[in-house]
DNA sequence: GGCCGTTGCGCAACCGCTTGCTCAAGCGCG
DNA sequence: CGCGCTTGAGCAAGCGGTTGCGCAACGGCC
């Protein structure tokens, strides 16, 4: 026993007096075993330092103690913080992790699942590319938990995680609100998108709550920089008035912001800005936030998808994740640099 | 057989009308089988869609097929890539990954080393949080395969895999000087960073082999886009005379942007601008790159940290890893939005 | 005091596959 | 023609646990 190599089960019993399957129990939990042997046996387990053999316990019990994950796209610039969430609580809860990193071709999806099934995965996570387009659910190919996260499937009653869109475009025009700004433009993205129209939807609820309508008619564009810097053009060209715009996200922000600086107009003392993606990253703490956003919580979702297949039972159905403001100086006080 | 479960290697072995150890010998290339009883087992194989219960071959083999990740910090901004690139590639080797996300106190360290050891991986990637500290090398501690990736060990020999430093300012500076400009500044970050000092190097390199000096000497502040303000101030306000400016960051690039145009000046006509981290996402293909930046390539240097791991068989050592340049409105051509 | 229900524990089968060893057959060579 | 080596294939052990079932001891109740 503990020749050179680890210490197994069967040392642990032999120390303790008692029978392999008494051993088993008594670690186990279940079985009926008294408190003293029970105890007994803790006791040589820890003395030998015992640390079960995973590989043979999953094996004895049919379990993997891995998650597979299904990603149309896992280097997306979304993805990739949905997928690190979602690995990270996984590794808390002791459970590993497949990556197949699948494209949208349904050969392909297909040929994963399958392998997923050989290797009796516990559970499976679908990573979707957005809201754009619906995927094909493959609850009913596992017997084990399925979630999907960022993204929607072709299925009544699967669990999917996105992001709150609304909420966030709400976040935004309440804090616009209550800074005092009344007239409030709207700069988004993609209209096939509904992550830009659910933001839209959100801050249009927040107007209408405070009874107000918005400063002018939403542009529609792309999610670019370069969209934000024409768009801004045309709000200014159009002649309507505003002392506040909330952009479909942070990269149009830019433009915007860079537009406004142009025409002379300050910001945020005569424009405020909020973005929505929380792009900008801090390194230290010290520094000072330039862009104020609505941090879409894309970690916590890809946590909340994992946890919802570790551990189950949440109930099923479209979870909308919850956003939160991140405040910079592009709406508090003045802006001293940049 | 097949009962209501899954085809196991004795149904083939059945069918085939050999034994088991034949049928395993067949699958799995070794021993010696004729290549008449070979074929046949395989078309069985074939026939019943044997596929082998992965996690009694796990246990048979003593491999788990999973591969350990430590992380100091997995949600890092940086890290991030890094891991998803790691996570990615194992995937495609059909490897699983466990990720224990321990932060810097090293008793969480060692304790999650123990349970990575219980689990039997068969590698271990250590992910750092950049290049500040050593990390405590524990390659000595596994008896299988370790890589470091984005920071460096107390101990000689490890395999790590770090940016290329200094490439990514000499791509700058090169880019830079292609272009003509021939007063070139550098703005950069943390002094205490060694990839803000290998950026410089290679900026400093680069200039050198060109027979130039700098435009003024090196600002060197924090990473924060406030930082890039300022420092871009103070050196207009120096009165040193500059066509163009590397940027030790993307954020510290917006920055000094925004200062330059504030003053008057033309970004790329009067001055070029050149980042590092390729910050900027691009949705759609079409929308123009804003900023030129440097990709560090983080996701592929945690592919190759991860394929050194599943694969073996680099050398080992420092390996640093190249990065690419990406061209953006602020080096090329006019800059006709925002 | 005898009977039955409960409790505590061990025996042995089993999970599905890998692999060392054994044995039989085939074949070339002296 | 016989010997020994090579080749092909099977037997059975083992990996390290889990678990159904059986058995013995014990205690409560009529």
């Amino acid at each position: 026993m503990t020749e050179r190599g680890r210490v197994t089960l069967s040392d642990v019993a032999a120390v303790a007096g008692v029978s392999l399957s008494t051993a088993s129990r008594a670690l186990n939990g279940g079985g009926r075993v008294s408190t003293a042997t029970r105890s007994r046996i803790a006791e040589a387990a820890r003395r030998l330092d015992f640390r079960p053999n995973a590989l043979a316990q999953s094996f004895a019990l049919g379990r993997s103690r891995t998650i597979g994950i299904l990603a149309q796209n896992a280097r997306g610039a979304f993805t990739e913080p949905v997928l690190v969430g979602a690995v990270a609580h996984l590794g808390s809860r002791e459970q590993a992790c497949l990556l197949y990193d699948t494209g949208f071709d349904p050969d392909t999806m297909a040929e994963s699942v399958r392998r997923l099934l050989a290797r009796r995965v516990d559970g499976l996570l679908v990573l979707g590319d957005g809201l754009r387009a619906g995927m094909r659910s493959v609850t009913a190919e596992f017997s084990v938990p399925v979630a999907y996260a960022f993204g929607l499937t072709d299925r009544e009653g699967d669990s999917c995680y996105v992001p709150d869109s609304r909420m966030a475009g709400r976040l935004a025009g309440e804090h616009l609100l209550s800074l005092g700004r009344r007239r409030i433009a709207h700069i988004t993205g993609d209209a096939a998108d509904t992550a830009a129209t659910g933001r839209e939807q959100g801050l249009l609820a927040a107007l209408a709550d405070a009874g107000l309508p918005p400063a002018a008619d939403t542009l529609r564009g792309d999610w670019s920089r370069a969209w934000g810097a024409t768009a801004c053009r045309r709000l200014i060209g159009s002649g309507a008035r505003f002392d506040a715009v909330f952009c479909g996200n942070d990269q149009i922000a830019l433009g915007v912001e860079s537009v406004l600086r142009q025409s002379g107009r300050h910001v945020p003392d005569d424009v405020a800005l909020v973005g929505v993606d929380n792009w900008e990253y801090v390194i230290s703490g010290r520094s000072t936030r330039h862009l104020t956003t609505v941090d879409t919580g894309l970690a916590a979702l890809g946590a909340a998808a994992a946890a919802q297949v570790a551990d189950g039972r949440e109930a099923p159905g479209t979870h909308a994740h919850p956003c939160t403001l991140v405040i910079g100086a592009t709406t508090a006080g003045p802006q001293p640099e940049g």
